[in-house]
RNA sequence: CGCGGGGUGGAGCAGUUCGGUAGCUCGCUGGGCUCAUAACCCAGAGGUCGCAGGUUCAAAUCCUGCCCCCGCUACCA
């Protein structure tokens, strides 16, 4: 059994740097794409994971101003916090870097300049408003004033929260900015746009291909949005960002491209630095340009837009393929997405999450007091894959306890204490029964349903039913008990025991890219040597001797197959630890009240 | 306002594409077992699928209208 090898690539949406990680950011897509990440790798494809920060950007020049540092300064602070964040929850990034490298400036810039020299992108002189004392845009959402409609005093720049009408900035009476109340300048910016529209049957095309295979949260709302195609600025009156690659711009300290044109890019960036890191500079191409390769971006339900329409629109430009045709960039034609995953939100006790009140629990201080599987375990199974979820402190101890503990960890806690305890080594097979056979080929079988599950990023399909392979498994130790033969029969017990401790490894492996860190532990409970799961670890790189900045990465090659593997009899075997920490229901009660506190 | 997603036993969800006596995990009740982190195994109770109509021999599943929650609506990311 030997699948075609195929080239995966894995693409988590990129975490702001404004702050760090809580468990909202992740659960949406960030897990899930390592766990469909994990899965490939195990079986046997050339998966690439990479992702990194996304630094640029008007709050992160805001925050930066109100905290009396450079937004340079600011970016590299965060940019540390969500790497460890990220590192804690054993995410196999290939490569997880950032988009303030001179690398990523440099694809951005050529992708700027393959989408001018096409056509796709024009210059174009609009109104804009303009903070009088940085000379900054100064986006729609940062401006307040009186509704020229209803005269709600607190309208935002683009809407009114209060009659719910579309606004436009320059229309609100007394206009201020949230920034620091000053009355924002309207004037005349020349800025460059996406002409989007040209790209309006391309996409089209594209998307009705996928009719099917998408999920239909994505792919109703991306068509829906074709009708409505307009071209959309792509560069901004700031200083902090890629700088624009033209002669009379290139220099402005005052011009740069969005951050949302650059944020997206960085899929292909991060690929282009991680084959330079690996020694092999053109490795990325395999990824992005063969006709075989697969992509898969992962994302909260916010970012559809950005997935499905811009950044393919961008590649296709890129590439030569819109209304106006073209010829490829230097890089050559880039391929679009084979599949946009999107999630729905995770709400915290009924609220939405919100680090300014404090409804929040951050990635650090969940992991400094829970397994971080137990983490991956509540994702996997109650996660926001297809409508919005609740995270709740009681749902996630009830789910560690009574799921995860008692299924997964007690099988694996009552046969290897009762094998270690009465032979003291992993016993060979004698002669199987029926039920032995029955029992080994269900556990065999699970590798392709829970795969096929998995490949199709349902991670709650896929996550139940390996927990439903785990309770069989129970159910077979209980219906065999082995406790009753210790005297009568110490035979068929070590056939019992060699069968249960091979359904053990297998689930061991089916848990793997679910539960990456405990499955290494059964790994090794079993005997097993050197690294199954593949995890990931920081490491300080630099550009050419500039200031170096922490990556993730990791050797993931190698590691735990997709496959049953036969146990080895005469391995020897110790009591173990328990598997996962149960947690007590007072849990619950400091949770809630640290929310409060908080609060 | 428009568009998209969701509204299924106590809790959390699947099922709705191709309509046919409502399913999973947990909890609950009763029983069993004792290898195991009072974990494991068996049996049972509990819902008519947001609301109101309609189509059909038959609807959670199709059609119409309405209500509620979430997101997007393009210079927040």
């Amino acid at each position: 059994m030997s699948p075609t090898s195929r080239h995966i690539l894995a693409a988590p949406a990129w975490p702001y740097a404004n702050g760090p990680r809580h468990i909202g950011h992740v659960s949406g897509f960030g897990l899930p794409c390592d766990m469909f990440a994990r899965y490939q790798r195990m079986a046997g494809h050339k998966v690439l994971m990479v992702s990194g920060t996304d630094e640029h950007g008007t709050p992160i020049q805001v925050q930066a101003d109100a905290e009396g540092v450079t937004a340079r300064q600011l970016a590299d602070r965060y940019n540390g916090v969500i790497t460890r964040d990220l590192l804690g929850l054993d995410m196999s990034y290939d490569l997880f870097t950032r988009t303030t490298t001179r690398n990523h400036y440099a694809v951005t810039q050529e992708l700027f300049s393959g989408l001018l020299a096409n056509g796709y992108i024009f210059a174009r002189t609009t109104k804009g408003a303009i903070s009088p004392s940085t000379g900054r845009t100064l986006p729609d959402r940062y401006i307040e004033g009186t509704c020229p409609i209803c005269g709600y005093d607190s309208a935002r720049g683009d809407q009114c929260d209060n009659c719910g009408n579309q606004l436009d900035p320059i229309d609100l009476i007394n206009p201020r900015s949230k920034i620091n109340g000053e009355t924002p300048v309207f004037a005349d910016t020349e800025q460059f746009f996406l002409d989007l529209p040209a790209f309006t049957d391309v996409l089209g095309t594209w998307l009705k291909q996928k009719q099917g295979s998408w999920r239909p949260n994505v792919l109703n709302f991306s068509l829906n949005l074709l009708d409505d195609l307009r071209p959309r600025a792509i560069t901004r009156d700031i200083d902090w960002g890629v700088p624009v690659p033209l002669d009379g711009w290139r220099d402005r300290p005052d011009k740069r491209i969005y951050v949302w044109f650059d944020a997206v890019i960085g899929y292909l960036s991060a690929a282009i630095e991680w084959s330079r890191r690996v020694g092999d500079p053109d490795a990325w191409r395999a990824w992005w340009q063969s006709d075989e390769a697969e992509s898969y971006y992962f994302m909260g339900k916010d970012n559809i837009v950005f997935h499905s329409e811009i950044w393919p629109a961008m590649l296709l430009g890129y590439s030569g393929k819109g209304a106006r045709d073209g010829q490829p960039g230097s890089l050559g034609a880039l391929n679009l997405p084979t599949e946009v995953v999107s999630s729905e939100f995770l709400t915290m006790e009924g609220r939405k999450f919100s680090s300014s009140r404090a409804v929040v629990i951050y990635v650090r201080d969940f992991l400094a007091r829970y397994d971080v599987d137990a983490l991956r375990y509540y994702v996997a199974v109650a996660g926001p894959e297809n409508t919005d979820t609740d995270f709740t402190w009681s749902e996630f101890v009830r789910r560690n306890n009574d799921e995860l503990v008692a299924t997964w960890g007690n099988l694996v806690n009552r046969s290897v204490s009762f094998a270690a305890r009465n032979i003291g080594e992993i016993p060979g097979p004698g002669t199987l029964t029926d039920a032995d056979q029955q029992a080994l080929a269900r556990s065999r079988q699970a590798f392709e349903l829970i795969g096929g599950h998995l490949g199709r990023s349902r991670f709650k399909a896929a996550i139940t039913e390996s927990m439903r392979t785990v309770a069989e498994a129970n159910k077979y130790m209980s219906d065999q008990a082995p406790w009753k033969l210790r005297e009568s029969d110490p035979e068929r017990m070590r056939t019992i025991l060699h069968v249960v401790l091979q359904l053990v490894d297998d689930a061991k492996t089916l848990m793997t890219p679910f539960l990456p860190r405990s499955a290494e532990k059964v790994y090794r409970m079993l005997g097993g040597e050197g690294g199954w799961a593949g995890l990931p670890r920081i490491d300080e790189v630099d550009e050419d001797g500039g200031a170096p900045y922490p990556v993730i990465t990791g050797e993931y090659s190698g590691v735990g197959r997709w496959q049953p593997a036969p146990v080895r009899p005469g391995t020897p075997l110790a009591p173990p630890e328990p598997l996962f920490a149960k947690l007590d229901q007072s849990v619950v009660d400091e949770e809630l009240a640290r929310l409060r506190e908080q609060g």
